[in-house]
DNA sequence: CGGCATCCGGGAAGATACTG
DNA sequence: CAGTATCTTCCCGGATGCCG
């Protein structure tokens, strides 16, 4: 057993011998919704090496979840993204999150990167809650644009022209966060300009409650 | 920082505190069929040492996803056990398992433990190749006994008394797989005397065809 | 900017031995 | 049986420096 594998024939196992090493997880989370550069990468994963990167980059690439490409001229740059296969452990990593959002031990408020709140909101997404609702949202965090679609009890989230959308929305994917899982008031976020609004705000707060969490698991050490 | 931690409001990297590390998730599986002592444990989870079960022990319990009880006498052992939510993780154990099943670098033929296969039947059963089907079939694998019943298109496997069901099977849980997974011919597993069967073979038969593989993902270096 | 190479300290994992 | 204690090895994380 050179590079210290589980010698187990469940595929639970097999997983985590291809990505159960440390990062190797959030580095497909930061790469589900379209490829990135090694410095995007890094900067949406605060507290890891480049060294580290490096290496896990190597390891995915290794065991087919990821490719690296270049991009053709002007840009001339290398990206990596997943492939198909490493595209399709978005039901994973979404059940994953699932379940960790009843964890008693999480703390809220803490930071985001973009990609972690736009994955959550595709998670915990509640299609009963949304009958009936048929619209477009815009979303500008940061450097990203997104459009969101809404209708027939389906929620789209993709990258796209935010200003497309019936509504747009302006902030940092932590202000979003704040108002959607933290149940902090939209005026208030609108008032204290981490958010602004373009559009029927209305559309956008029935919006925020379509993405209820589930109930905190009792903590034994409480 | 001090129990290394990512310092991430996302739900998957919250998981990842919890049970990212090494050899967590597996004994989560194996606490999946029900409560087990501290042997129990380490004998079905090659390659674990002692010391390494404990600290994850404690460490699964300081985080609620399991506790630690003292059987009534006359047993008057420990036993660990998962809390509801602890269970709850089972979606998440099976999505892992079957994003894993394509990977191109998984090696079919491994030992798996008898908690494993049971947990990957009820992740690969296919409800439409079951449509109309209706038995129960007892299984003796090594000292754990398994009532299984198919009904309605849904799969229901838990520890049960293995001979009330229709038709009786005993053997180790490596042949089970070999045939459900591998395409091994059930009579030639017969004729090794690796499998016993009291009762229908064909239902049998039938059984083992229930639990389709996913296609194998493209390997990048092959 | 976009990495790769190297070194180094600390801590987690693994093997072995031992105890109640 | 159910764990501790000890020791070694290897991985992680940080820093620095090199190179295209």
């Amino acid at each position: 057993m050179k590079k210290r594998e589980y010698n187990d024939g469940c595929a639970t196992a097999h997983a985590l011998d291809i990505v159960g090493e440390r990062w190797a997880l959030l580095i497909m989370r930061e790469l589900m919704l379209g490829p990135k550069r090694f410095s995007d990468l890094r900067a949406s994963l605060p507290g890891i090496s480049a060294n580290l990167l490096t290496q896990r980059l190597e390891g995915l690439e290794s065991v087919s979840v990821l490719r690296r490409r270049k991009l053709p001229p002007p840009a001339a740059s290398w990206v990596y993204e997943l492939t198909e296969w490493g595209l399709e452990s978005e039901k994973m990593i979404k059940e994953i999150g699932r379940w960790a959002a009843r964890s008693p031990n999480m703390v809220p408020g803490k930071q985001m990167s973009v990609n972690s709140v736009i994955l959550s909101l595709r998670t915990m997404f509640n299609a009963d809650l949304a009958e009936g609702l048929d619209f477009t949202l815009g979303m500008r965090l940061g450097e990203q644009e997104f459009i969101t679609r809404i209708s027939q009890g389906m929620l789209e989230i993709d990258h796209g022209e935010a200003s497309r959308g019936d509504v747009l929305l302006i902030c940092d994917q932590n202000a979003l966060a704040a108002t959607v899982y933290g149940g902090v008031p939209l005026d208030q976020l609108i008032d204290d300009g981490a958010i602004q609004i373009k559009g029927d705000k209305n559309l956008l707060e029935r919006f925020c409650r379509l993405f209820p969490l589930p109930d905190t698991a009792p903590d034994l050490h409480s």
